[in-house]
RNA sequence: GGAGAGGUGGCCGAGCGGUCGAAGGCGCGUGCUUGGAAAGCACGUGUACGGUUCACGCCGUACCGCAGGUUCGAAUCCUGUCCUCUCCGCCA
């Protein structure tokens, strides 16, 4: 969310901003609400004014006097009532364009229309070559006995799966390899709700818009609350410290979620069937950071959870490259998005398995996530994210690249102290 | 699941229908004092929005968990709701 009084000053921006993005908005029409607002809130205050002032008076007065200040009151009164219902419709209208104010894209984002149009930054380690015919992840996994898809399909439909024996020890191996890497990192490990309030969604972003991914079920105890399954601990993570004023010397807070994530993927019917790329449920780390509204911090943190993320695709000796995503890619809350992607042979592409974003104070406004600065005035947070690991997609770039001619799967260096020592799978 | 208590400013804590944006204390700021500090003393010290002023300010509105209601008038009364705590029960 932007701040109306931002908005009203920064129209064009705001305008140009929607339009990089590719997202229809209406700043003209938000801007003439407000005004209208404006106008009938200084109306409104008016006749509290005299309102109040004229109740003074009833206090101080006796008889006839008292009879008549108390007429005069009446007339007053419904003229305040008669504003303040005026005023309803009209706040319910703003607060609602407000959540869907797209947040202009930084300067250096790159303009493009999708997915397509995002700029390869950085390309790190060399693509394998197999001499002898590849496998792809799902061969592996079956080889291997650590996957079974067709049970799993009968017990909870597609796109499901079910690890076993070594498939569990290795995602295990692959969790806990991220949570070390970036709690050494100075990152404190939260384990959060996954079964979230509606407030929690929409502060962070995700709603309005992505209801429709998103898992809905009736609240247990509250008839009339239902309550969703959040598809990310950032979620939950960003929305930790909502309604609080942090002090300005505990920033920045760092935080490792953990949790199981749940994305419908509704819409993407054929897309991705084959193996675990695109999964109902899945595990994942994630890291944020919530420091204070400085440009030149935001853009530092950025950098680091970039270079976090890139050690643990490093760490899993895997070929990867990082994009910048395109305006029309980014979506409405983000300034800037880079994409982390390794290699996945049977893919024969760079496949998506980080998203590290940024927002300034989009979310923290959302949130009413505020900290009080040095100069002793309140201001909104900044807030950031990018995955740390996320399982069972990881597993496809780290099986098959690890892979060897007999089927078995070599174990990268790092992932071995958290497989009993082990420096294969198989064979 | 049953019974009770409570949510007030950065913190503690009074207020229980008008004079309350809210006593008192702590903390913080400024000054006096001092060689310097501590102590002591004096004064000051919430936020947002709008209006006005060259400016210091001043004026208006709103905020005492949140949302409604009663009333000429609510931190104070009523209803709902969220949260916290205590006791009993149940479960792990």
């Amino acid at each position: 969310m932007l701040d109306m009084a931002w908005i009203r000053e920064h129209a064009d921006e705001v305008a140009r901003g929607a339009a990089r993005k590719r997202i229809p908005f209406d700043v003209g029409a938000l801007l003439e609400l407000d005004a209208e607002h404006r106008k009938l809130i200084r109306v409104r205050e008016d006749a509290k004014a005299e309102q109040n002032a004229l109740g003074k008076q009833v206090s101080s007065v006796t008889g006839e006097a008292r009879e008549t200040v108390l007429a005069k009151l009446k007339t007053v009164k419904e003229r305040v009532q008669k504003r303040t219902e005026a005023l309803k419709p009209l706040k319910a209208k703003i607060d609602e364009l407000l959540l869907e104010v797209p947040n202009p894209p930084d300067e250096d984002a790159p303009d493009g229309d999708s997915e397509e149009d995002s700029v390869e930054v950085k390309r790190h380690g060399e693509l394998p070559t197999f001499d002898f015919e590849m496998r792809d992840h799902l061969e592996l996994l079956h080889g291997l006995d650590m996957i079974d898809v067709e049970r799993a399909g009968r017990l909870a439909g597609s796109r499901s799966y079910i690890l076993m024996g070594d498939g569990v020890l290795l995602e295990q191996a692959v969790i806990r390899l991220g949570l070390d890497l970036i709690r050494r990192r100075g990152y404190v490990p939260l384990s959060v709700p996954v079964i979230v309030k509606e407030w929690a969604l929409r502060g962070t972003a995700y709603f309005p818009g992505a209801e429709e991914q998103t898992y809905k079920f009736a609240n247990p105890t509250v008839d009339d609350e239902d309550m969703w399954l959040a598809g990310t601990s950032e979620v939950s993570v960003t929305a930790f410290h909502a309604g609080e004023i942090l002090d300005h010397a505990d920033l920045p807070l760092k935080y490792a979620g953990l949790s199981p994530c749940f994305r419908r993927e509704a819409g993407t019917y054929g897309k991705d069937t084959r193996g675990i790329y695109r999964v109902h449920q899945f595990n994942k780390v994630e890291q944020v950071i919530i420091d204070v509204a400085d440009d030149a911090k935001s853009l530092a943190h950025h950098a680091e959870i970039v270079a976090n993320a890139e050690a643990l695709l490093q760490a899993l000796e895997l070929p990867y490259r990082i994009t910048a995503t395109a305006t029309g890619d980014i979506g409405r809350a983000a300034t800037f998005k880079y994409d982390l992607e390794a290699w996945m042979p049977s893919r024969e592409a760079y496949g998506e398995t980080h998203t590290a974003s940024r927002f300034r104070d989009f979310q923290a406004r959302r949130l009413n996530l505020r900290y009080r600065a040095a100069d002793g005035k309140v201001r909104h947070c900044h807030t950031l994210n990018n995955t740390v690991v996320a399982t069972p997609r990881v597993l496809i770039p780290l099986l098959e690249v690890h892979q060897q001619p007999d089927g078995s799967v070599r174990v990268p260096e790092a992932l071995r102290p958290y497989l009993d020592g082990r420096d294969l799978l198989g064979g």
